[in-house]
Parts: C-alpha cells; structure tokens; sequence
RNA sequence: GCCCAGUUGGCGCAGCGGUAGCGCGUUCCCUUGACAUGGGAAAGGUCAGAGGUUCAAUCCCUCUACUGGGCACCA
C-alpha cells in the first residue's frame, strides 16, 4: 500500500470496472417472481446524437435511482433505447447528404434515402451507446437488449395503437389548419411550434372602395398575404365602422374586390380596427372565414414560395414578397403607415423557421377520451410530479388540448398503416412522377373519395372491388407517436410478455421538462388507453445544465461542454458527483468546471482516507466486525454522525434531492471523518489498534456503499482494496444491500458533548493562528469552568484536546492559575488560558479582547431585551426561552472574561 | 396578457418560523509521515424593496421592482 500513488488516478480503473462490468453482465435485470422489480424506462436519446451535458445529469440521476433500489433490494431494470428522431435525424442527414454528395432526398429517390437512413442507423445508431460506458452507466447495453423505436418489435406495437385508435375512431383524417415548416416541409403538432417574441411592424393599408370611395384602411403584420384576402372585417360594436357590412373594396395591387363584414372576434382598438380576412393563412381568419363562407386561397405554397397571386411576385420567397409588396404599396400610395410591433412568432422546434398556417388534409388523434384518465390521474395525484409545481401546466395542457396531428410529410418514420385501392380511391389519389421517373402519390384527399384500409402490409385484395393494386399513405408518423408508447412497447407489447407483466408499469420517469406535454403526457395516454395502468407514478423532472453564466449551452454559443472530455481530465467520478452536488430539485445547475475539481479532489480525499486507515492496518487480519459499542466519546459521535449521513443520503436520493444525498456523505466524510475522527484516531494506533481499525474500516465501507450509486468506480476499487479487512468480496451492486442506518447509534448525548470540545479546541487554535505560533510549539492552556459538567467533559478528554491543540501542559478546574501573558478564549461555559510568553502581542490582544467585548454586549442587549419581554416569556415555548438564557449565560461569560483578562493586560 | 419560479457574503448555490450555511474565490499561517487535489485560521451578509401576520420572519401573506421559464389566435 505504501507505494500506492499519493493521488487517486481514474483512467485505469474506470477502464478495469468497465471491462469487468461489462464482461460479468452485472446490469442485467431477470424476471424474478416474488422479487419487487423496479424500472426506469431511458428516454431513448435519437441516434443524430452523441452525448451532451443534459445526458450527463439526466443519465447520472436514473443510474443512481438504478443501483440504489438495486442495493435495496429490487430487481432494477433500466431499460435501454434509442429513438429515430423523426425530422431532427432526416434534418441531419440531409444536410450531411448535401455537404458531402450535394444531393437532396429527392434526387435519390425515397427508397434509396431510406436505405441511406437506416445505414446510418446501423454504423452510428448506438454511439451514444457507447458512452455510456465511459460514464459508469448501469445500463446493459448488449445488442439483444437494446430498444428501438423502429425496430419490429416497437413497429408492430406502432401498427396496434394505430389500429386500436382508428377502430375506436379515434384517430381520423381531416382538412384543417395546420403548422407547417416550409423548410422541413411537413406539418407539426401544436406543441412541436416554439413562440419566439420577434420585433416585427404592422402595417396599416388602405383598401380603397370598389366604387372609388375612400375605403377602409386596415391593419396586418403579414402584407404579403394580401393577394389571399377573401374580406375585411370590423366589430359589429365598432362605432367607427358603423353600417359598413355589406360594402366591397378592392386588394391593392390587385383588380379583387372583396366585402367587408362584421364579425365579434375582430378585437376592439387593435390596429385600425378593421382587419383583412385570409382563410388559407391564418388560424383565426380560418375560423372566421368559416363562418361567412368565403374562399380559402392560398399564396404560398407548401415550399414558402407565393403563388395563385400577382405576376409579378409568382414564385418569390414569402419574405422577399413582404419587402417587395410593402415597397409597392408604398409606391401606389396604400400604405398608411409602419409601426413597429412585437409579435410571437411561431418557429419550427427542429429548425427554427417561421411556421405557416397552412390549409391541409392531415391525420389526426382525438384527445378528449384520451386525455380524461389522464388529467383524472394527475388530478388524484396517482400520477405525481417531482417538483411538483409541473402539475398545474400539466393539466392547464390536457384541458385546453387541440387535436394531435400526427402525420408528417417526410420519409424517416413509421409510415402510416393505411392503404388506398389504385381503382376504388381513383379520384382521391393524386400522382405525379418523382426524379427517377417513378409514380409517386403526393396527395391523398377523403373529400374526393380516397378510401382508406388500415393495415400493416398491402392488403392482398380490395374489400370494395376486389382489386389488387394498392398504395400506401405516403406520409409517416409523428416520431412521438412510437415515443409515446415507449414503456410499453420495450416490453414487446402487444405481445402479453411475462416482461411486460413482471416490469410493467414502470417506477420512476426521469426526463427533462421541455418535453412534458410532447412526450410524458402522451405516454400516460397510451399506458392508461392499453393497459389501464399508469406507465410509471414518479416523474422526476430533470434540469438543464446551463454554462457558468446561467446560459443555455448551444452550439452556436460555443459554450457547450463535452462531459467526455471532463471525464478524461477528471475522471468519470468527478464529473458524476459534481452533478450531483448540484441537484437540487427544480432547479437549473449553472456548470464551471470548478465544480468538477471540487469534486476530483474529493475522490482523492477518499481515496487517501483510505489509504491511510489501511497503512495503519498493518497486519490485522480481517474480516473486521463493526464493533458492538463504542469505547470513547469520539466512536459514539462518529457513529452518530455516520448514521445521519446514511439516512440522509437514503431519504433525499427517494426524494429525488440528490444534491442534499451527495452533500451529506460529502461533508460527512470529509468534515467529521476525516477532519475529526482520523485526527483523534491517531493516538489510539498505539493503544487501541484492532478496535479503532475496525471501526474506520467499517464506516469507511459503509461509507462508500452509500456513495457507490453515485461514484461506481472509486467506490469499488477501494471496496477491492479493502477486502482483506471486511471479507466482502462482492460487488455493491451485487449485495442486496444499502447500508442502514441504525436508530440506536443515534447519540445526541455524544454529540453534544463533541461540540464542546471541537469548540473548544477551534477557540484554542484560533489564538494560535492570530498569533502566529509556531506549529511545532507546544502551548500551556489551563481551562477554566464553573460548569461541572463541561469541566468534567474537558478533564476526561484531556488527550483529545492535548493532541488538536498542541499542548504541553494541560490543566482544567473551576478556577485556573492565569499566566499574566496569556491570551484568552471561550466557548460556552469554558474559558481558555493560553500562555504565551514571549509571543503574545499585547496591543493585538487588547484589540482582540476589545471586539469580543463589543459582540459579546451586543448579543446580551439583544437576549436581555427578549427575555424581558413578557409577550415573549408568555408565547414562546419553554425551550426557546431556555435556549436564550443559556446563550446569554455563555455571552455574559465571554464579557467577563474578555473584560478581566483586558484588565490583566493594563 | 395570464401563470409559475427565482432575487441570501466577490461568484455559484443550500436552508426555511427562533436574527444565516456550503463550495469556489480572497487574506494569513503551515510541507506536522493519508491527502498542498492537503491542514489550521480569518475577513466578508440589515437573506431585492415596502407593508402585514406572529412573542419571534430570510422563511408565512400582500404589493412593488427586476431576472428566468411556461401558456395564449390579438391581426
């Protein structure tokens, strides 16, 4: 052991344990009738990615949920996976397919670019799998265990929801406005739109009179959308647009002539009051247009070009189209007048474009019989939040849920389970002919008589008409609709597993919180709808890692950390534990890398902790016992001390407050053990070897079996080096055991009177230190209290106070022979004399004694006033005002002392 | 606009009815055989502001001001 290395070196150890770990499939979870399982379904990362600070924690946290229910007692399963991504993963290659081979998806034609995709899959789909053994994830990772969200297993249990919906009609297709991103060209749901506040204008423009009058002049943020325009509208109770229902005015720039009506939801005061009416591009103008039966004309098509308007602006960009239309009605005198205005505009959650309002048939799932039990569950609490302020936003989206549209019009996905009979559906099917020259559909219409067959594979022939040619809907799902059914589908549901029996539903859900209504929301949905069971109770509700400065890491910013190279600088330990310090429940961690040495140095300081209880070992032959009692003041403390720290770190883990668990093993460890304890246990190397041994070997091991979940890798290797002392020869993971904490070691008797004497000796040393003594000088202290019980405390643990302070020559009693160059200190009731001839600085002192003197009276006008006030001594229980004279006792005491010792000195 | 969080020493954060703690940083002393990735000590805060409840408020309530976030069709 002495030739040991003097820090602790990560880099070969992480290295042993993971090809250990690996090799003996310790992660690996069974079916074990009778045995509680516990179960954490990953968030199945997309295979676009590889791992990011928000993984690092996300991750960090269900692992050491994993090994501390495993060490409890479970069969705990984590359940690993991976999710296609939808848009995201197709965006990415995409963008990869034009940088490198300058082709778009369309250039190769959909069978080929999905040939290309799932390649992808195949050579980098589980590279974030593979960092996950550099962070000491207990997460089995074997090829046979790993979940796809595309795979047959997870496709086939797509294919029975969507079937189960649509038989219960649930799901449906319909012509609505929808989100749609002109650059991912394909619609979203509702919450895949991101609100960005933009500084944009309204512009206010006059639509002149169809028979030459003045007109009306109208107020819009969106010019280029006028050629769309099927109306003006006013508020019926508008009285400066009073009797004007029914008159025509003409688009500038254009020979239209539309009417202007009257409708409610035209607010008041806003702009000009009068508001021009484009169905095709705009939800609520939709709404209105509806109900006044006017034409929907759309001007910009599904690529964010104009079109169906003006020559002259065929064929631009939308934005090119507002400069160009606002420049000309400028010109032609329309325009009114620019104001600026800020506006939320919606934005493409992949790619961040301005989303258009856009007029199409889509596939939608209804929620409201959905959505009940799961706002019932909330509502009941059955379904909790950690924290859990979440619940209230939770429900406000169930109840105030739009449809969820759930057909996206690109290639990397579930196709839609849904066919079409080439003779039957004739005039609701349009064709046209892709780059290759191969009849595609691109667009499918129920309105003109499309006729949908729900199936997995192409039907053999056509219930209608027996024919045999058929198409399939070329649009795929929602990558949240097989997310969606994620616990239950990683246990091949629908198939009736005895996994799915055994592990389902699952324990805990640990995720972030941006994706609680996209992805959280609908997974109870789903549990509840198949399986009448809540997916999982506990939602633990992870925060972002953010840089130092509170920002949020982004590539663009250039302030993203990679945890791996953190792990490679600090080790995987350190950079785990750093996170976890700063765990607090609901709250953002703001990340330094000065976090991650804190925590690099506090691996070393267990290590060497270690490293010196086993040279003090010597040759004691283990296994060594956890002594039945304790033999001194400092065992009983010490034992106290650990037993708090172990039934904090289990509470607070259960609590999902990791921050709160890690700091209280940390400062256990560090503070009390080592600064403390070890210190003490020195002198008792001589006299009491075995017995002192046993007992830091034990708390040491205990120690760290609470810190494993946390820090799997030091944990274990001191756990191998310690094994000759405690006979355990067992992995943490493998022993089925937290290590308890014990309520008759709790010993506030001890711990009481071990504050007294660390109080004691830090006054002490602190009149060494202001004095600069000379560390190897050995002082005479004689302390002096009228307390006997302190005195009593003081006398028997002479050595301890002997040994920390340094003395030579010791002395207690009720009164005591003060030195006239002596300094003097105090803690509680006890009053230190500390000789120091020849280095005291009586100016110092006096100056010293001086302060003391003025914080000492302070403190006893304010006790005094307290306990003099009646209202106070009538309220207040008996042991605050017991706690207030004992303090004013100990501040009078600190006067006296102060003032007789500054008289000394005069 | 509505809702929710936050505002605590230089910085980052805990705490939460009995006048404040941690980590980092700062200053001083120390290579005392586990650890300088260390030890000992010190300085530094009227707990955002104003009211209220209470014997007592950083902690509970109300309002205000900032800072984040969520939701919302205001063209």
């Amino acid at each position: 052991m002495a030739e040991l290395p003097k820090a602790y070196e990560p880099k070969e150890v992480e290295k042993k344990f993971t090809r250990k770990w690996k090799e003996s499939g310790i992660y690996k979870a069974r079916v074990v009738p009778g045995k509680q399982p516990y179960v954490i379904v990953v968030p199945p990362p997309n295979i676009t990615g590889s791992l990011h600070m928000g993984h690092a924690l996300n991750w960090t946290l269900q692992d050491v949920l994993i090994r501390t229910q495993r060490m409890l007692g479970k069969e705990a399963f984590w359940v690993p996976g991976t999710d296609h991504g939808g848009i995201a993963t197709q965006n990415v290659l995409e963008k990869k397919l034009a940088k490198e081979q300058h082709v778009t998806r369309h250039d190769l034609g959909r069978e080929k670019f999905l040939e290309i995709m799932w390649q992808w899959y195949k050579d980098c789909g589980n590279m974030i799998l593979t960092q996950v053994e550099k962070m000491g994830w207990a997460l089995d990772i074997s090829p046979e265990n790993v979940r796809f969200t595309m795979d047959e297993k997870r496709a086939a249990a797509v294919y029975e929801c969507f079937k189960q919906w649509w038989d219960k009609k649930y799901i449906y297709r319909g012509k609505r406005m929808i989100n749609w991103c002109v650059r991912c060209n394909t619609a979203l749901s509702d919450i895949e739109v991101e609100h960005s506040e933009q500084k944009g204008k309204l512009y206010h423009i006059r639509y002149a009179g169809a028979d030459g009058g003045k007109g009306i002049v109208i107020a819009t943020t969106r010019p280029e959308t006028i050629f769309a325009d099927a109306a003006v509208a006013v508020n019926p109770k508008d009285d400066n647009y009073k009797n004007l229902a029914g008159q025509k005015v003409k688009i500038p720039l254009t020979d239209r002539i539309i009417p202007i009506i009257e409708d409610e939801d035209v607010e008041l005061g806003f702009g000009t009051g009068a508001l021009k009416i484009t169905p095709a591009h705009d939800p609520v103008d939709y709404v209105i247009g509806q109900r006044h039966n006017l034409e929907a004309i759309s001007v910009i098509s599904d690529k964010g070009k104009m079109i169906n308007c003006p020559a002259k602006y065929l064929g631009m960009d939308r934005d090119t189209c507002r400069k160009e239309t606002v420049k000309d009605l400028d010109a032609a005198g329309f325009l009114v007048k620019e104001e600026t205005h800020d506006n939320a505009v919606g934005v493409c959650y992949r790619c961040g474009s301005a989303i258009e309002p856009y007029l199409s048939e889509q596939w939608f799932v209804k929620m409201e019989e959905l959505c009940a039990p799961v706002i019932k569950a909330a509502e009941e609490e059955e379904l909790k939040f950690y924290p859990s302020r979440w619940k209230t936003p939770f429900l406000n989206w169930l109840k105030n849920i739009q449809d969820w549209c759930i057909s996206r019009q690109i290639w990397w996905g579930h196709r839609i389970p849904v066919w079409y009979c080439t003779s039957c559906s004739k005039d609701g099917l349009t064709f046209t002919a892709d780059k290759q020259g191969n009849k595609q559909i691109t667009k499918i219409s129920f309105e003109h008589g499309a006729k949908p067959l729900v199936s997995h594979d192409k039907p053999a022939k056509c219930p209608s008409c027996g024919g045999h040619d058929f198409v399939q809907d070329p649009d795929v799902l929602d990558t949240w609709f097989s997310s969606a059914l994620w616990p239950i589908s990683v246990f091949d549901w629908p198939e009736k597993t005895k996994e799915l029996e055994y592990f389902y539903p699952t324990s805990t859900m640990v995720t972030g919180y941006e994706i609680i209504y996209l992805w959280v929301a609908r997974m109870v949905m789903t549990g509840l709808d198949f399986t009448g069971k809540l997916p999982f109770k506990d939602v633990f509700l992870t925060s972002i890692v953010r840089d130092k400065t509170g920002k949020k890491m982004s590539k663009s910013l250039g302030n993203v950390i990679d945890p791996l190279d953190l792990t490679e600088k600090y080790g995987t330990d350190a950079v785990r534990f750093s996170l976890l310090t700063q765990a607090v429940l609901g709250k953002d961690i703001p990340y330094a890398e000065e976090s991650v040495v804190g925590s690099r140095n506090f691996c070393n300081k267990i290590y060497n902790a270690s490293r010196f209880i086993l040279m003090n070992a010597g040759d004691i032959k283990g296994p060594l016992k956890m002594p039945a009692k304790p033999k001194e003041l400092a065992d009983a403390w010490i034992l106290d001390r650990y037993n708090c720290a172990l039934q904090t770190a289990k509470e607070q883990t259960l609590k999902f407050n990791m921050a709160a668990a890690s700091n209280a093993l940390y400062h256990f460890l560090w503070n009390d053990f080592c600064d403390w304890y070890i210190e003490l246990a020195k002198q008792r190397f001589e006299t009491d070897r075995e017995y002192v041994v046993s007992l830091l070997v034990n708390i040491l091991y205990g120690t760290l079996k609470a810190l494993h979940p946390m820090m799997p890798f030091i944990t274990e290797e001191i756990a191998g080096v310690l094994k000759p002392l405690t006979g355990s020869d067992k992995e943490f993971l493998l022993q089925d055991s937290y290590p308890l904490h014990d309520e008759t070691r709790f010993n506030a008797d001890a711990v009481k009177k071990m504050e007294l004497i660390k109080g004691v000796i830090s006054a002490a040393r602190t009149v060494r230190s202001e004095f600069n003594v000379p560390p190897g000088l050995k002082l005479n202290i004689s302390f002096k209290t009228e307390d006997a019980g302190e005195l009593k405390i003081i006398t028997e643990h002479a050595d301890y106070i002997k040994l920390l302070c340094k003395i030579e020559n010791f002395s207690a009693g009720k009164t005591a022979v003060k030195k006239p160059k002596s300094a003097t200190a105090v803690f509680s009731n006890v009053t230190a004399y500390i000789e120091l001839e020849g280095i005291i600085d009586i100016e110092k002192e006096k100056a010293r004694l001086g302060k003391n003197i003025i914080s000492a009276k302070a403190n006893i006008d304010n006790r005094r006033a307290r306990l003099s006030d009646e209202r106070f001594i009538k309220n207040a229980p008996p042991e605050q005002i017991e706690k207030v004279k004992t303090e004013l006792a100990a501040e009078e005491l600190k006067l006296s002392s102060a003032q007789s010792a500054l008289k000394d000195l005069a």
